[in-house]
DNA sequence: ATGTCACACTAAACGGGAATCACCCAAACG
DNA sequence: CGTTTGGGTGATTCCCGTTTAGTGTGACAT
């Protein structure tokens, strides 16, 4: 056809995405409005526009909503299990592993609040159970990661009080909790940040392991 | 009055409510819903139909719909605030005091999951913030009965680290942390919850706390 | 060159959410 | 009676995620 000639492209369409190019863009323009406007705020026709693209596009590469902001929390979640393993391997006493840990975590959820809630905060609500296969598995990894220097302490008889493993879940439901709260009622009269840590890490760990 | 001898009026509308009656059927209807179903499965148009009565029968009794489930949460922190006022006012030992509050508080979430998740893990996405005024006063109150015993021990010089405000912060985002990975990852393995919550308040207690 | 095939993409629509609009009806009051 | 008024309503608006049916284009076989 002539068309071709007479218009150069009178589509204002995008280019195709060469190979799965496109995908990684969406994740891109994904990731930045999610992060800036949380789970809500990130839209598909937002998401949609910020690509340049229709919003059925999207479904062309993925799923559905979900699928694309659970990608980001794997992302997400997959440095701090890159974290959690560079930690894992240093040769210090392992209360010192425990301790540098969970100081990494709750700086990564303070550093990303919206990515933070979406994995950690995800009420059954927002986002169905099966979806998460991945994502939890992640996270589990990452758990693992973080029991092991737990069990040492455990296997070494310096635990205090229960199992290795409600210890390693306590640890964690507390500073979980610490960051949600400071996440989610960013307004109330918290006291210093680096207090609480300091102030949960060192009871914590006072009240359970032995020295 | 003879408008009860009358025809009973073929229309299906429903009898005007004496009072302000019709609120609290709402009230009601909507609390059955949200415990069952959550914050998204209770939607304006089921809870009105729940009562029978058109959906925009709910917006003259109420702004919109987070008033009306704000309020549901209004009345379970009236709840957890008599149980904290009654521990209170115990003549026994000022930590006795504080553990038995936090075990109030967590079989409060337990029992109550979702109220207890859209009150305290109320992201900033689903409820704005001028909307919790009147919770947050109550979530305030709250939390200064629970802060009550905690400065008696911090007076009496018994604080092993950080302020009686920090302490008792990092006691509730304990706590918190805990319940809200219970209910927002029911099928991880956990241990029984019991154990878990005894080796947090053990835990903390006894880090934080000199006897 | 030419058919035709597959794919990346689109516009339009659907169903369902919250919220609003313009009305309406019956009771109460004078 | 007429008027007011407060508790209602159905239709509508706007936005959401998602689906459907169709289209332009490049690659490849002929």
């Amino acid at each position: 056809m002539t068309v071709a000639l007479k218009k150069p492209h009178k589509s204002a369409r995008k280019p195709k995405g060469d190979g799965h190019l496109r995908r990684g863009e969406i994740l891109a323009a994904a990731e930045r409005i999610f992060i800036a406007e949380g789970y809500a705020g990130a839209t598909i026709r937002k998401i949609a526009d910020a690509v340049g693209v229709s919003s059925t596009a999207l479904y062309m590469h993925f799923r559905d909503k979900d699928q694309i902001l659970l990608e980001i929390g794997d992302d997400a979640i997959g440095q701090l299990l890159a974290v959690n393993v560079d930690i894992a391997h240093r040769p210090i006493d392992a209360v010192e592993r425990v301790r540098l840990m969970l100081e990494a975590y709750m700086k990564f959820a303070l550093d990303n609040p919206n990515t933070y809630q979406l994995v950690f905060c995800g009420s059954r609500d927002v986002i169905s159970k099966e979806k998460q296969a991945a994502t939890a598995e992640l996270g589990d990894r990452c758990f693992a990661e973080f029991s092991g220097p737990i069990h040492e302490i455990a296997a070494a008889g310096r635990l205090r009080t229960g199992s290795g493993e409600s210890a390693a879940q306590v640890l964690w439901a507390a500073c979980h909790g610490l960051v949600a709260l400071l996440i989610t009622m960013p307004d109330r009269n918290w006291a210093p940040r680096e207090e609480l840590m300091k102030v949960t890490l060192d009871g914590l760990l006072h009240g359970l392991v032995t020295d």
